[in-house]
DNA sequence: GTTGACATTTACGTAAACGTAAACTAAAAT
DNA sequence: ATTTTAGTTTACGTTTACGTAAATGTCAAC
């Protein structure tokens, strides 16, 4: 299956049409359409879908994530136009390496409540028997 | 220095007072006032801020973030709310570990679209010299 | 060939998370 | 003592990211 209705996608992902209408709306997606107008998404469509609600679920706005497709997208050919898609990735690179580093220490301080929360509750228990 | 003012934090943390405020509109913060009403935070609402502005670069909700507040906060000595609370605990730990390793895989991606980038600059280069 | 599921555009509505302005009071600085 | 500067509440405004309804067209099934 190499194209998908908007519905099919709308289930694929557990999002409204409206949601993905709104994405192409805001140029994020960009569909062909049937002679009569409906849309028909490409497996390059779904690829970016699936980078859009990734990104969103790490609290990048659709703006950044705007900017990320375009990253993967353009065909740059100038050496200028690589060398500052270069940078550019670099940065964003450099800003998932942080929040990566940033959730470890999250899931760190979770982890230690935990086992504190875990700890009283035996002692909560060994007293009760 | 173990008080803070509205203004200090909104220095430190670069965000606006209002936010603060609004923070505190929605239960998330509770500074005590002085006499004639100013807000003043201590050591413990600045760690509570924090968590809080943590909690948004991952893209979790305000409303997300007060449960988890409300986790580290509250005082469970019964029994079956310690349980309650590891158990609320170990999902969005779960959650965060998701987080991580679906952000991992977007580190990998992006470092792979880079290297081809790099490869492409290069061979612009060799080609150029 | 008509019913029902699925599609379209247009357009107004909405919740979350603040921004901003007004009108005022208190604290700090000169 | 009087300007600044910083704080307060109240309340309406704004942006983002969609939800929802209306009015209509089309594809698939019976």
């Amino acid at each position: 299956m190499t194209h998908y209705t908007i519905s099919q996608l709308s289930q694929e992902f557990d999002i409204s049409t409206r949601t993905i209408r709104y994405y192409e709306e805001r140029g994020l997606i960009t569909p062909i359409r049937t002679e009569t107008g409906q849309r028909i998404y490409t497996k390059k469509d779904r690829a970016v879908l699936k980078l859009i609600l990734r990104g969103k679920r790490f609290g990048f706005s659709l703006e950044e994530i705007q900017e990320m497709i375009q990253l993967f997208d353009k065909d740059r050919t100038g050496k200028k136009q690589l060398e500052k898609t270069i940078e550019y990735g670099e940065q964003k690179l450099k800003e998932v390496n942080e929040k990566i580093s940033d959730l470890m220490q999250l899931k760190h301080e979770m982890e230690e409540i935990l086992q504190d929360f875990k700890q009283r509750l035996k002692e909560l228990k060994d007293k009760g028997e």
